[in-house]
DNA sequence: CGGCATACCTGCAAGC
DNA sequence: TGCTTGCAGGTATGCC
C-alpha cells in the first residue's frame, strides 16, 4: 500500500488511540520481518508511555518515554489496525490471530480504555525497529533521507539545485527517497502527469532549462505538494487491500489520472495511457501530454 | 554514478 | 477448473 500518504493516514489513525496511552505488553509472533525484531523488544518497551506518533518519508515513529522510538515501516504490504478493546482483559488472549498479524500492542488510554493495535504484513517487506529517539535523524536508515515533500523545502529553487547534477530520469530523480523522501511509484507518476512532464527527461538537463522558466519547477513542487495532500484527505489509496487502522477503504485510488490505467483514455487528452518499465517498475504516462524533449535515449523509452 | 537485475515474500489475477 | 506465470505500493545489494 504505502507510500507517504498511506502511512500518514495510518499516522493520523492511530495517534488518537496511541498518544497519551501507556504500553500494558507486546507481542511478537514471529522472529522476523525485512529484519529480525529488536532483541528483548516487547520486554524493552512494555510500561512505557506513548508520547507522540511521528512520521518521517515512510516511516511511522511511534516515539515512547525512556528516550526509545519504536519505528514501523511499511513495506509493501504492511498495515497497522486497531481491535476495538472489551474491558475484560482476557479477551485479547482469546481474540483469534488473522493470517500475517506479526506483532501487537496492548495499550491502556486510561483507566478503562484498553486497546489491541496490530501489525499485519503478507510479503514481510516491512519492518520493526527500536532506536532512542535522539538517533532519529542519524540512524543509517534516516541520515540519507531527503526533504519532506509537504514541508516548505520543498520548492522549484530546489528542485532546480537538486537535479541540476543528477544524470538520471526525472521519474528515478523523483523516486530517489535521498533528495525527496516519501514519494513512490504511483504519485510520481501522477505528480509528472499534472506537471505535463516525461518521466524519461534527464532530471540536470531539465534543471537547466529551469533557469529560464523557474515556473515550471515551481509548478512540479507544486503538483507534488497537491497530489500528496489530496491523497491525504481522501484517507490514502486502497490497492489490493490496503485499510486504514479502522478498516475503512482510502479512496484517492479513484482519482489516479494515470497510475493502473494502461489503455485507458488520458483525463485531458484522451489518448491512452502507456505502462513502459523504467528502472524495473512500471511507468504510466500521456504520450500527448507528457511529450517533453530531452528524453533520455535508453530503454524503457517508448518508440 | 546510473541503470538494471536480483532478492526479500506472499497473494492475486491473467492466461493457457 | 487448475496450473503456471507475472506482477505488485517498499528498500538493499551487487554487477556492468
Amino acid at each position: 500500500m504505502p507510500e507517504l500518504p498511506e502511512v500518514e493516514t495510518v499516522r493520523r489513525g492511530l495517534m488518537p488511540i496511541l498518544e497519551g496511552a501507556t504500553i500494558l505488553s507486546a507481542n511478537i509472533n514471529r522472529s522476523d520481518l525485512r529484519y529480525p525484531f529488536p532483541e528483548k523488544l516487547c520486554q524493552r518497551i512494555s510500561h512505557r508511555q506513548i508520547i507522540a506518533v511521528k512520521r518521517r518519508a515512510k516511516y511511522l515513529l511511534i516515539e515512547l518515554t525512556g528516550d526509545l522510538t519504536l519505528v514501523s515501516h511499511l513495506g509493501m504490504s504492511g498495515a497497522w489496525r486497531i481491535e476495538e478493546a472489551a474491558l475484560d482483559r482476557r479477551y485479547f488472549s482469546r481474540a483469534p490471530l488473522a493470517v500475517h498479524d506479526h506483532f501487537s500492542l496492548i495499550v491502556q488510554a486510561d483507566s478503562k480504555k484498553q486497546h489491541k493495535v496490530i501489525y499485519n504484513d503478507p510479503r514481510r517487506f516491512g519492518m520493526i525497529l527500536l532506536i532512542h529517539t535522539d538517533q532519529v535523524s542519524t540512524h543509517p536508515l534516516f541520515a540519507k533521507l531527503g526533504i519532506e515533500p509537504l514541508s516548505d523545502e520543498l520548492s522549484g529553487d530546489f528542485l532546480i539545485r537538486e537535479f541540476h547534477n543528477r544524470h538520471k530520469s526525472l521519474k528515478a530523480a523523483l523516486l530517489d527517497q535521498t533528495i525527496i523522501a516519501g514519494l513512490g511509484n504511483i504519485y510520481v507518476c501522477e505528480a509528472l502527469w499534472r506537471s505535463f512532464l516525461s518521466p524519461f527527461r534527464q532530471a540536470a538537463r531539465f534543471a537547466e532549462e529551469l533557469q529560464q522558466q523557474p515556473k515550471i519547477a515551481g509548478n512540479l513542487a507544486l503538483n507534488i505538494r497537491n497530489v500528496l495532500s489530496e491523497a491525504i484527505k481522501a484517507g490514502g489509496s486502497t490497492l489490493r487491500d490496503h485499510k486504514q487502522v479502522d478498516g475503512e477503504l482510502g479512496y484517492f485510488q479513484h482519482n489516479f489520472s494515470v497510475y493502473g490505467r494502461e489503455n485507458q483514455p488520458c483525463p485531458r487528452c484522451g489518448t491512452a495511457v502507456i505502462r513502459v518499465k523504467q528502472s524495473g517498475r512500471s511507468t504510466f504516462f500521456c504520450k500527448q501530454c507528457q511529450n517533453g524533449n530531452n528524453q533520455l535515449s535508453n530503454q524503457g523509452k517508448p518508440s
